[in-house]
DNA sequence: TTGAAAGCGCTAACAG
DNA sequence: CTGTTAGCGCTTTCAA
């Protein structure tokens, strides 16, 4: 097992001090000498001591970690607010363990138990797609862990948030079809069960009435978003009598689906069908056209929940307040929903 | 701080045996009775007694994390390691943490100061862009850590590693090609410092010499393999008196570069020009036309990481064998360099 | 300003 | 088979 490592009791004896002289000396405490605390501290750096955190960690009753629970790591969005997450935690002095959900409760709940085991400070989740109770979760508050929920929150359960504005992203996607002169516009949604989805079927129906439009309600397709769910709400659409002009998906897997199905059948875009997808999603720059998205700021929500996390850790008494944070997204206009030249297009 | 965790004492005295029995009944330890270990789990089950992992960590002088660090966690080939890690880890009693290093060396020698203060048992990781000497990689050696590399390895450091056969995925991606008929090659390259793109650059030469094709040097283009390194490589092969007839290149990112820069060009592929890719990006396949590639097996690199990680931290005595694993790459082949209909295709 | 001592929760000799 | 004891490395009263 290598070298020893050295302790304070190392220092300590070289200097012929205590071992709480050191300690204290260490974190710069002002109650000890300043020659001592120099002193100390040189040692310390000559011998490349480093606190054992282990040990720090189980007198102070507490570790040194955060906890992330996502549905899936290799998810874009999802990754961008991890890597988001450590950047901002790195500088912060707490480590960040990762669990995967696989979008199953039954493993939401093992990584709720990993958390716990592993006393962590804090944990951030979104939670899986299969969940719908909250006991687990309930679990990880009774053992006073701060819990912060981000993108896919569990209505009801007192904690801190991060979202975007999911009704502002979709109405304003649905705002740039209308105002392209699309006028026939389906939405291709998500589970009603999911905040997310329900809200972003909100912000349609809010662009859609404020414009005048009556929406009748197959003109809402809740489809699995990821492609087979595009291609699948294309073929639905696409059977009615009254064909539509554009869709609005909630996803960019799905809207990828549409996308693809709607080249098989000959149609172009934005020309005979306009599309929007939600998540800015890296592939929809690529594809062809690019398809029109919003933005979700996954790493400065990041960075933001791993700030939240922080602060929580450096106060003594748990603050009772759950805070909410709601970001504003970002409508990336491209290619799949200009019909008009407006030169205001972006990356 | 929530009601106060149940320990192994709490069981101890309402059981009136000692607490170390308790700790062994718990472990199964076969010099217990049956009917103790079973009265003790029944207890502890009661009280969902958890073990304070942090405290096991102090007394054992080992904790029970192992780490990853990674340029850049949003890509998806690193999510996809981190993915399969974390499965095969959750079901072995450690836990995950994870740094990124943005390709730079300082942020790399931050990220091995944060694995070696939290005493993890292993760490996994892939060296950033930037980096070229091995210090602080030896330090973590000195510590005792173990180390596996993975993708971007460390010559000269002593390490298991687990890679895929980048020249085995280049010369199959170049002799595809040349079953298709295109001869003149060129070839994208990476920087030859780093061994994966040696190595790539070597079964590209293997296999142009195999077909008796001589290979002329300025047929080898350096360049970051990024969109825009694709971009300005198409430009520099096409201001050639002789222009090629495909362009193998080392990244999928520099695939997409050149595929877009040959479309504005007006070139069709793959008939006017093959192209191939490295790394079988999600787009890849999304994109028109879709770019034939190399799949890594990203996800099952991250499980027999996992796997090595909880074989040493098992096994008493750290082994000093540094096991090499090599994983077959495998040809994604699509419509980008298919110009004979082989029926061959594949997702 | 510094030291002595206790203890966080658990494990592992060593006894019995 | 079970108990006693010591201690992992650190922080933190309390006392000097």
């Amino acid at each position: 097992m290598s070298k020893k490592r050295v302790t304070i009791h190392d220092i300590a004896k070289e200097l012929n001090v205590a071992a709480s002289t050191v300690s204290r000396a260490l974190q710069d405490h002002p109650r000890i000498s300043l020659p001592m605390r120099k002193a100390v501290q040189k040692l310390a750096a000559k011998y490349d001591y480093r606190p054992n955190h282990i040990a720090t960690s189980l007198r102070r009753g507490r570790g040194n970690t955060v906890g992330v629970i996502v549905p899936r790591i290799n998810r874009n969005f999802f990754s961008n607010v991890i890597g988001g997450m450590e950047e901002e935690l790195s500088s912060g002095e707490q480590n960040l363990i990762i669990c995967q959900t696989r979008e199953r409760y039954r493993d939401e709940v093992a990584a709720i138990q990993t958390m716990i085991n592993a006393r962590v400070n804090a944990v951030v989740m979104s939670i899986s797609i299969e969940t719908n109770k909250s006991d687990h979760i309930d679990l990880l508050l009774e053992h006073g862990i701060k819990l912060y929920f981000f993108d896919r929150v569990m209505e009801g359960v007192e904690a801190g948030a991060v979202m975007i504005d999911d009704r502002l992203g979709a109405y304003l996607s649905v705002r740039h079809l209308l105002d392209q002169g699309y006028r026939k516009i389906i939405h291709v949604a998500g589970s009603k069960r999911i905040s997310i989805y329900d809200n972003r079927r909100k912000g349609y129906l809010e662009a859609m009435t404020e414009a005048g439009i009556e929406v009748p309600p197959d003109w809402i397709i809740e489809k699995p978003l990821v492609i087979e769910g595009g291609e699948s709400a294309f073929e639905t659409a696409m059977n009615r009598s009254e064909k539509p002009d554009a869709m609005f998906c909630s996803g960019d897997f799905a809207a990828l689906g549409v996308l693809q199905a709607a080249r098989k059948k000959g149609l172009r875009l934005p020309e005979d069908l306009g599309l929007t997808g939600f998540a800015n999603e890296p592939f929809t720059a690529f594809v062809e056209p690019p398809i029109t998205t919003v933005d979700q700021h996954a790493g400065e929500m990041g960075r933001i929940l791993a700030k939240m996390c922080l602060a929580c850790c450096n106060e003594e008494e748990p603050s009772e307040d759950f805070e909410k944070i709601v970001l504003k997204p970002e409508l990336i206009v491209r290619k799949s929903s200009l019909l008009k030249e407006s030169g205001k297009t972006s990356q």
